[in-house]
DNA sequence: TTGACAGGCAACCAAATAGTTGCCTATTGT
DNA sequence: ACAATAGGCAACTATTTGGTTGCCTGTCAA
């Protein structure tokens, strides 16, 4: 799975909401998702489908309804994978920050 | 600090790639950054623009080279404040998931 | 069966983004 | 002093992106 449809999915503001209204209400139908957001129904349909590239979203289709189900997966690998990489050595990196902060109140 | 600019910084593949570079080995200057990237310095200073409004990376002018360091106090708190939010009621997502598949298989 | 409602598709538009080139300043080493 | 090196700034271009409008299909209910 592509971690890059990822970060990218998550990158806007809007996006994050509607995952976090799914994270609200789990199953919730297209029209549901519009409500709240000042954008027609295709602007809607069109986050909706980054967010089905990158996995962070399911659909089923139920008769004429759409619903939408959040996809907690992709989160939990980025964090997993990424996020973990970098909080591992977290506390070399705000030593060197320290020290360049040091640094820095020597000049001049 | 504006989680917003931090989710945009790390949306694009060269600035997590810079930040992995910085995370292997930190305070390298503005060239040795350049490196392996098929791009001019332009471009890559305008990644590091972005990096530093996020508040990712920090530098300090050292004659004439510029240092680059990571901070990764911004990853930890989009961890803590966001990703550790689905987390929390990851199961239960995941669960809403399974039933989904389940009336997926049910249909015609 | 027909009107209303949920959603899909495609063309189009404007703003933001990623990249370039050209030229400038500052620092370093000889 | 001056050539080489590190980096900054601004203008420009092309592509991507976020949004719109218009129209179409499918489903439900009276």
């Amino acid at each position: 799975m592509s971690m890059d449809a990822v970060f990218k999915a998550l990158a806007d503001p809007v996006r994050r909401a509607l995952l976090d209204s799914l994270h609200a209400r789990n199953g919730q139908t297209l029209r549901e998702l519009c409500e709240g957001h000042d954008m027609t129904r295709q602007a809607v349909t069109k986050h909706l489908a980054l967010l089905q590239e990158a996995n962070l979203v399911v659909t089923r289709k139920q008769g004429r309804d759409k619903l939408h189900f959040l996809n907690p997966v992709p989160i939990h690998d980025i964090a997993d994978r990424w996020i973990g990489k970098y909080e591992r050595t977290r506390l070399r990196a705000l030593a060197d920050l320290k020290k360049h902060l040091e640094g820095k109140r020597d000049e001049k």
